[in-house]
DNA sequence: ATATTGAATTCTGCATACAAAATACAAAAT
DNA sequence: ATTTTGTATTTTGTATGCAGAATTCAATAT
């Protein structure tokens, strides 16, 4: 008998994986109001399972409710970005500690591939290519650390600080050649199987996009909204 | 006029609220079925606004769907259990982290009171009440920090550990003569604004209580599930 | 020209309806 | 006595219906 277990996907499930890639892909824009009655129609399902992918995104932050007008997709402002990359540097450091105690030899042959194609002495110009290999990697070492709760709300964090891709150049904050060291020296800690340095570590790199982030924010001086 | 921005709170907010404390006061038990018509004809609302609420509940992981078969209060493996007290290690160090920058001197005066009514070098006895004060105590270090997301994932995980009373008396993983003093040392970093040293006695703390609850594990040696 | 009012329209929040799936249960077969 | 089969009942997943709130927009007043 083949794939007993397959999953009963209800149409709730594939609504709300359109409309999260709605808003990654930027179809949606922050700010834009989510028409139920016109993407209802456009998916070819009711307004029921659709609303319902609504609210998961409304509880995923990425959506807000104005009661009696509607769900719009949310407005990140540049502190928020913040909290979430600081949000980010503990659950990612946490998940780089547990990869570090959990992973196996197959899993570490992978891991020391991730980079590889980028030369850390050259300049590295393709930051389209390199943001899918940092989108890549965070999400390996989150895969290998293989804690359910940590991986669903990370998954959360890491689509919001990409989709919001306009911060700088393919939401890099900071250049490939300045994370490039910080992902091999992250790599390196958990191939070694060395806990306390690859939460430490990871923990570093985030802090370092962090003091960025807010570099710019003081740069820029302005209450800038995140709209493109 | 009064009240001007009073919440328009709809019903599904009303349901989900009013079943999260149910599974909080063990009304409804691990592996239990929702009763999805029952409970909305007692609640008197239709089933719309409950699946909704029962949707929530979905995401936050207290409950679980099987498909075409219903919605059951989740189990947790006492691995689950700590995997969720790692992320609260984590979390709440950034919180108190974040509290420890952001409060204000009125808080500070508030957040001494805490633990004031337990003397640490008698014995203290009234588990019920010291749970109590360590929940509020653990609410007020989020509310400080004040950051939303950070909020809003905490306040799911807190549910989680404190409802799951069974795993010592009123959900106390030790004994409050032994984190008694960890309480009144975090609470000292944070009225002295020292961040870094929050962060790491409130971890600390946490980790203290994961070692417990590790040892717990090894002394049960069994696949003890975590019905009452 | 701008502001105000009010009818017409649209859309949300919730209830209800209904087909298909799951479950319960009784009767028949082993 | 246990297992199997078939039928009745319940329950889920989704669509649809509807009242009332919000929005739009044109007509009137300032």
């Amino acid at each position: 008998m083949v794939n007993l277990g397959a999953e009963h996907e209800n149409l709730d499930q594939k609504a709300y994986l359109i409309l999260k890639n709605m808003i990654i892909d930027r179809k949606l824009l922050p700010g834009d109001k989510i028409p139920q009655e016109k993407l209802a129609r456009e998916l070819g399902i009711s307004r029921t399972p659709l609303v319902s992918a609504i609210k998961y995104l409304e509880h995923e932050k990425l959506v807000e409710a104005q009661p009696r007008r509607g769900y719009f997709v949310r407005f990140f402002t540049m502190q928020e970005m913040v909290s979430i990359f600081e949000l980010r540097e503990v659950l990612e450091g946490l998940a780089a500690r547990r990869a570090a105690h959990n992973i196996t030899d197959t899993q570490i042959n992978r891991l020391k591939t991730f980079f590889q194609q980028f030369d850390p002495s050259a300049d590295i110009s393709d930051y389209k290519a390199y943001s899918r290999e940092d989108r890549s990697f965070h999400n390996f070492v989150v895969d290998v650390a293989t804690k359910e709760f940590l991986k669903s709300i990370l998954q959360t964090f890491n689509i919001i600080s990409f989709s919001y891709q306009m911060i700088s150049s393919e939401g890099l904050v900071r250049s490939p050649n300045e994370t490039i060291h910080e992902h091999l020296s992250v790599i390196k800690a958990i191939s070694d199987r060395d806990s306390d340095a690859a939460e430490n570590l990871m923990r570093q790199h985030f802090k370092k996009t962090i003091a960025t982030l807010k570099q710019d924010i003081e740069d820029q001086r302005q209450d800038v909204r995140m709209r493109a």
